[in-house]
DNA sequence: CCCTATGATTAGAA
DNA sequence: TTCTAATCATAGGG
């Protein structure tokens, strides 16, 4: 709308050249008063007030009447030589932006938080449930854990809605800005860079929406994980049975007490902890069983007994699911002896 | 309270 | 990088 105004103003000052399409009911008043040029100045205000009076459908038929006149192909052509001319100065005011290292070093911090990213093992709840499923009961470390996972997926989710709309709103407007610009070069000559610089505009604005929610998300991470680091500071002891698990491994393995990859992250399954945290008790476990073999002794021959134990109990059990009442289970020979089973 | 056990953290070595 | 060794900070028992 604004823009035809523009256009009508434009080719009435250029001539009158309007005038006779446009039928304007005092054109004759108007070659009347040339001499007067208060006179002149009132019938176009006059002209302008009668076009916000317009319906839109007379607006459109004014504007397929620009179109279709004889000497718009002609002006057209004018309107792109004085384009031709001030483009050059445009083009100075062209700025080349590389990636903001502000936002980069957000990007990375998100997605070392994994707030960004690929989605890590399918949400919180999912993964605590399957923690606590694989450690058989679940333990107080598996549950603040739980804790912070559910608030970082909870901000997770919420930057990535916000992500959206955002991106959403950019790609609407940055269409609604293209056709418009594509309607109007229909009248006015507009070069794709133009475009392109008009749509760069707009996502660097949006961009600088977009870092303000990074660097809101990341602020409440750092406060989620100060938070979840003061509550780690209150340790709390492994429950037996992770003990059980990870004692057993060390005594049974004292020759060379040290789990490769694979063994620590069954280990950590087995006990509901982390592999970080199979290490630490490896290690505190090393160096204590080192400076002090005589204390550990007693633990030593308990959990060498005990997989004995375990060792005769397996047996046994696989040779009570062909006779359950065999009462003494004692050795391998017994077993073999009393059942003759594939073992 | 104190004392010991124990999980976590750290610097530095391999 | 992992591992050691020292150390910190808390849990838990008396």
């Amino acid at each position: 709308m604004d823009d035809q105004t523009r256009m009508l103003t434009g080719l009435t000052g250029l001539g009158g050249l309007s005038q006779p399409d446009v039928g304007d009911p005092d054109s004759v008043r108007k070659q009347q008063s040339l001499g007067q040029p208060q006179q002149d100045i009132g019938d176009i205000l006059q002209q302008i007030m009668a076009i916000t009076d317009e319906s839109l459908d007379e607006a459109q038929a004014r504007k397929h009447a620009l179109n279709c006149h004889r000497m718009k192909p002609a002006l057209f052509s004018v309107l792109c030589e004085i384009k031709e001319k001030t483009v050059l100065s445009i083009r100075g005011v062209q700025e080349e932006d590389p990636p903001d290292p502000q936002i980069m070093r957000l990007d990375n911090m998100l997605l070392a938080e994994g707030v960004s990213g690929p989605e890590k093992g399918g949400g919180s709840a999912a993964a605590a449930a399957a923690a606590a499923a694989a450690g058989g009961s679940p333990t107080d470390s598996s549950i603040e854990h739980s804790d912070y996972r559910a608030k970082l997926a909870q901000i997770r989710q919420i930057y990535h809605s916000e992500l959206e709309k955002y991106e959403q709103a950019c790609s609407e407007f940055t269409n609604h800005v293209m056709n418009l610009l594509r309607e109007q070069s229909r009248t006015r000559p507009i070069s794709p860079k133009e475009i392109e610089r008009m749509v760069a505009i707009i996502h660097r604005k949006f961009s600088s929406i977009q870092m303000q929610l990074k660097q809101s998300t990341c602020e409440a991470v750092m406060i989620l994980r100060s938070r979840f680091l003061d509550a780690r500071r209150k340790r709390r002891n492994f429950n037996k049975q992770a003990t059980e698990v990870l004692n057993e491994y060390f005594y049974s393995h004292l020759s060379n007490p040290y789990p490769s990859e694979e063994a620590k992250e069954e280990l950590a399954k087995k006990c509901g902890i982390t592999v970080s945290q199979v290490s630490n008790w490896f290690g505190n476990k090393r160096i204590r069983y080192k400076k002090n073999i005589g204390k550990f002794q007693e633990e030593a021959n308990l959990y060498a007994v005990k997989t004995a134990v375990d060792a005769a109990n397996v047996s046994a059990q696989a040779s009570q699911a062909n006779s359950p009442a065999t009462p003494n289970s004692g050795t391998e020979t017994t077993c073999h002896l009393s059942d003759p089973v594939i073992i």
